[in-house]
DNA sequence: TCTAATGTCTACTAATTCAATAAAGTATAT
DNA sequence: ATATACTTTATTGAATTAGTAGACATTAGA
């Protein structure tokens, strides 16, 4: 029942990157995601390189460039990035909606094992189809606030100001 | 979120001694159990070793020999079994109540991360948690005499009545 | 125009876990 | 005795996971 690394850090950048859209930021950069929870930088670069190639996220070259979201945050659901980077929420093949293959048991109508797992299955995409990543941006913002922890990305990378 | 052969081969033996149990057989050689889902028979035992090192079943050797559960299926419960044999159910170390360890958030009062795979890990458990196995034998085998699917293991191995 | 910072893309690899196999040994019913 | 079955430890092959490396392309700004 793990969720791997590489979804983590996926769900970790995306996270940040809305918290950072959130915050008036245009875009940033893999360095400044990666260096907040000292993620390994070219490993969470391949993970965007996915993203972006799904659709969830852009970028901008060159010097000053970075990555930003490009898809509206509440029609981003935490399951269809799980399912993108670690496949299939059911912990078996033949419990999965998305995914569904035949497993080891002879008769399917009569397997307790699959029972079960469908009830598993169900709860988890339950939860994970449901929650956009606007939800998750929303609270962790609404806590970071009322305990007065600054939000990260709140001053734009070039002293913005100037100019 | 996935359940690795290992859990599910136990997972399968415990079901299928428990209908055995029900149906009166005293015990079921590896190989009998195997046999019903072409499972491989050398990885099943070493399965089965590891369960009866934990309690669940124990064993009789030598001929007609095999292995019967030894505790109360009332009392198994599968998410018992699945941290025995695949580790903690949380998708994520931070969030397990069982096998706690941080994980790479800086901050996990305000990880929102956090936030949904302690959800999903209470999810999960409160299904794994509350179904015992007694409950999944139960309801395979009313499946089956509704559809009058033949029981497994009805029939003694050895032609018992004689003696 | 040059340079530093940044994303792009492909290939490679190290480590770990998973899934299984092998084999020599012990116990027991008949 | 002997066939059947569990016991125990070692080994191995395959897959997955987690990362590294490096050459290249793009852009901002001095």
């Amino acid at each position: 029942m793990h969720l791997t690394k590489k979804g983590e850090y996926a769900l970790r950048a995306l996270i940040n990157l809305g918290i950072a859209k959130e915050v008036g930021r245009e875009h940033v950069s893999v360095s400044e995601l990666t260096g907040l929870s000292q993620l390994p930088l070219k490993y969470v670069e391949q993970i965007l390189h996915q993203l972006r190639l799904a659709g969830y996220v852009d970028t901008r070259r060159g010097k000053y460039g970075g990555y930003f979201l490009c898809k509206p945050m509440s029609q981003i659901k935490i399951g269809e990035i799980v399912r993108l980077l670690d496949g299939p929420l059911a912990p078996i093949s033949c419990a999965s909606q998305t995914a569904y293959a035949r497993c080891s048991c002879p008769d399917e109508a009569h397997c307790g094992l699959r029972m079960v797992m469908v009830d598993v299955r169900n709860a988890i995409a339950n939860i994970l189809d449901r929650y956009s990543l606007a939800d998750i941006v929303e609270v962790t913002m609404r806590k970071m606030r009322r305990d007065k922890i600054p939000l990260p990305f709140s001053k734009p990378e070039r002293a913005a100001g100037r100019a």
